[in-house]
DNA sequence: AAATGCGACAACCGCATTATC
DNA sequence: CGATAATGCGGTTGTCGCATT
């Protein structure tokens, strides 16, 4: 069973391009365009790969106007903001910063930027390599072994969020954390780059509106208001900051996060800037979504922990007020209509090679 | 100087989606 | 309208080079 290869495999060469096969390529697709036809493509100029190989170099490193390296600050915000309120869907952030592709901020974020915001290591390969001889499924080892969400692992180790919902919460509390320091609400560290133990290295707070226009892409609700509301996160009623407040109590032994510096705003620093509110009106009577696109994994980790939820059944209480986009309409499925949006509105990732927005293909 | 650890980046893999027949 | 092919995407792995022991 399973699916037909896409290439023979066995004729087909793996490994790191030579010069002179980008040159091949390079040259035919600058002269002729790739066609519309991947898979024919390496077949017509005499290279030995497999057409997604080609489309792959193409994209991420010969086509024209490509940046590589030296992530500016704004460009790290952009990504921050954008993953923390979407998610890893790398090529909707590429598509916010001309000349990046999703490649390039995927590997940026998993060997830098993430390392950076959350201030701590991540575990190696060869790290992560022993911690399975520890018998944890994926997300519970990578979480629990990684320093991350330690409590909240050993507390549901059935229910272990993936590594990107997790990060996505701890960024929020890193932020939160960093707002309550900048404005007096808690305790500050010396470089007054928020509290606990392991302060994040957190860019400057402000700025995390882009001081140019967005490229020529259609945002996303999540981008409309990450960029239009910089430092707008309202969380309503039973909020964010009492979600937090809460979540923190699960992931503090490891995060050195002082629970109060969550508690009391409610206002995140400008990240997601979408007002916030929770729905009573999600399955199991109660809902929280950390910014658009929150996984629903994370759902079910926050509301059906039992063991740490107590009487309560859940991390977060269940009567918390509904989530809503900026314009009042509620947020239940934040994904779906991101999911919507993007296939109604969307321009990119859909078309092929030739329909990349940001100008890089003739 | 050799061995080992680690970070960075390029490339691969496989699934999901879209287009075409 | 279903089957198949092509493409897009995100996660994962391989490899190289530098730092440390």
């Amino acid at each position: 069973m399973g699916r037909a290869p896409c290439c023979d495999k066995a004729s087909v060469k793996k490994g790191p391009w030579s010069p002179e096969e980008d040159a091949k390529l390079k040259a035919y697709i600058e002269e002729n365009g790739t066609g519309g036809n991947w898979i024919a493509l390496p077949q017509k100029i005499g290279l030995k790969r497999c057409g997604k190989s080609c489309r792959l170099r193409w994209l991420n490193y010969l086509r024209p106007n490509i940046k590589h390296g030296d992530f500016t600050e704004e460009e790290e915000h952009i990504i921050c903001s954008l993953y923390i309120s979407i998610g890893s869907r790398w090529s909707i952030i590429a598509a916010q910063l001309p000349g990046r592709t999703d490649n390039d901020i995927k590997n940026y974020w998993n060997t830098k930027l993430k390392k950076k915001l959350l201030g701590k290591r991540a575990p190696s390969r060869r790290a992560r390599a022993n911690q399975d001889h520890c018998g944890l499924a994926g997300g519970a080892a990578a979480a629990m072994c990684g320093g991350v969400g330690t409590a909240a692992a050993a507390a549901a180790p059935h229910q272990a969020l993936s590594s990107s919902a997790l990060e996505r919460i701890q960024l929020h509390m890193r932020l939160q954390g960093l707002y309550n320091s900048a404005f007096g609400c808690t305790t500050t560290t010396s470089n007054g780059g928020g509290v606990g133990v392991a302060p994040p290295q957190w860019p400057k707070l402000e700025a995390l509106l882009p001081s140019r226009p967005l490229p020529a892409v259609q945002p996303t609700d999540a981008v409309v208001a990450t960029v239009q509301h910089p430092h707008h996160l309202v969380v309503g009623g039973h909020t964010l900051a009492t979600a937090a407040a809460t979540t923190s109590e699960a992931f503090q032994a490891a995060e050195h996060l002082d629970p109060a510096a969550a508690t009391g705003s409610n206002y995140m620093p400008g990240v997601a800037g979408v007002e916030m509110t929770s729905s009573s009106s999600m399955a199991g009577g109660g809902g929280f979504v950390a910014g658009y696109g929150l996984h629903d994994e994370l759902y079910d980790f926050l509301f059906k922990c039992e063991s740490i939820g107590g009487a309560q059944g859940g991390i977060i209480p269940s009567s918390l007020p509904e989530l809503q986009c900026p314009d009042g309409s509620a947020i239940i499925g934040a994904d779906e209509k991101f999911s919507t949006w993007t296939s109604s509105s969307c321009d990119y990732g859909s078309g092929g090679a030739g329909d990349y927005v940001l100008g890089y293909d003739q």
